[in-house]
DNA sequence: GCTCGCGCTTGACCTAGGTCAAGGCAGCCT
DNA sequence: AGGCTGCCTTGACCTAGGTCAAGCGCGAGC
């Protein structure tokens, strides 16, 4: 597992999902100049609730947890993070949730200032980033419906679904419904945070969707979706995935 | 209750809040040339989901419901639009969402493909309708929070307290906690939707806060908050207002 | 003035999911 | 190897909020 740091933007594990893929190489070379990578370990705290952050990032790997915390310890993940995302709150110096990793992550950042200043110079990549934010709002309220109207099964087979969506990368339309594999890249508390339920909760509804024979547990971290279709039928529309 | 419709942009109720304000005389004439005003009495719908959408829109007045809802007739309130709000779904043909009046509302409506247009003419515009959108997912975000983690009583005080913002709006700061009275632009039913509740807990809650001495209940679409004080201790933090 | 219907309230009861508690299992450290 | 720790599962029980049902009050229509 050694961790690949890009040198150029052309190797870039993201090239043609992150945001700067509609630079040109010109711009792209531009902006890389001006950027930098980190990397950070699992379940580490990246940036917390509105403190002054004065960077932002494309996501090169691993999944990142955005979640808001309650004074008494109740606690909300509102967005994951997955490679190719961008990390950041331009316009604001105060970022308003609490950033983690969920698990390893490398990051591209920039500089927030310039990044706001490059997108001003870049209309293509501007339009790029209000229709990403747009896609935002959207992502934001289907899981607003899930939160408020879905049951505890239904909102675990959504995010199977989810995370499947986003995790497979190659060939997305060929073997459709073919057994596939996927590693969670959250714990049982993390999913409960991220569907307003408790791990228990989670825990046993995993066993349902088993038991129903829509998945098989591997391990705690690993599950193979025999049936999307149960899947999708259980977890109902909405996700415009 | 005469209907203004406001024959330029300078008499226009929502002048210095909707996101035409940044426009100069000549950009904001141009774009008057072009736009033009519908009415729609109270409970009416919008626009359908998915239904194809060539226009969008700014609020006058009124106030119209974003909702998502399942096939079995569960519905969630995504997001409330309040005059100065903007309405419709840029680079997308399709509107996510049902849109339906709370109240009487009035729109100043453009097409879309003029507007995008517009904003690729405009980068001020441009501009603040990125901000305007990137405040959307934290508005979103902040409700994920309520509807996942918290309780009944808290749900129905934040929402009082959001619509108290939303609403007031001479002198924000003067007469900070005095009594202040509002008046629902939902009945039960929307606002258990808004909170994924049911219009019977929102009715108890209600009479719960009135018990505790937050708000009177002056008729079922009338309140006097007595103590905002209360109701934010209530409510909790979130909900960046 | 009477009735109808809708929106709201209230009470009685029920249940999905939360809470609490007891293990189990795998990876680490010693 | 043995014990620890963190994560997960499972069971037993509890409760916030949902469901169902009755009734109220007010505005509209006749």
């Amino acid at each position: 597992m050694i961790a690949l740091v890009p040198k150029t933007c052309l190797q870039c594990p993201v090239r043609d999902t992150a945001l700067c893929r509609v630079l040109g190489p010109q711009q792209l070379a531009r902006l890389n100049r001006h950027s930098y990578r980190r990397w950070y370990p699992a379940g580490q705290l990246i940036a917390g609730v509105a403190a002054s952050e004065d960077w932002c990032a494309t996501v090169l790997s691993g999944v990142i947890k955005l979640s808001k915390l309650l004074s008494d310890g109740r606690q909300q993940i509102v967005a994951l993070l997955f490679p190719g995302d961008f990390l950041g709150r331009p316009y604001r110096a105060e970022f308003p949730y609490t950033a983690e990793t969920a698990t390893e992550v490398q990051l591209c950042c920039y500089g927030r200032a310039y990044f706001e200043g490059f997108l001003q110079d870049q209309p293509e990549l501007k339009q790029t980033f209000l229709e990403q934010t747009l896609d935002s709002v959207d992502a934001a309220r289907d899981w607003l419906l899930l939160l408020g109207r879905k049951t505890a099964r239904e909102r675990v087979a959504a995010l199977l679904l989810m995370i499947l969506h986003r995790t497979e990368r190659p060939c997305p339309e060929c073997e459709q419904d073919r057994r596939r594999e996927l590693t969670l890249p959250l714990n049982r508390t993390e999913m409960a945070d991220y569907l307003g339920l408790r791990l228990e909760t989670v825990s046993r509804q995993l066993k349902q969707l088993e038991v129903a024979g829509a998945i098989v547990r591997i391990d705690s971290r690993r599950i193979a979706v025999l049936d999307a279709e149960i899947l999708r039928d259980v977890a109902g529309p909405g996700l415009s995935l």
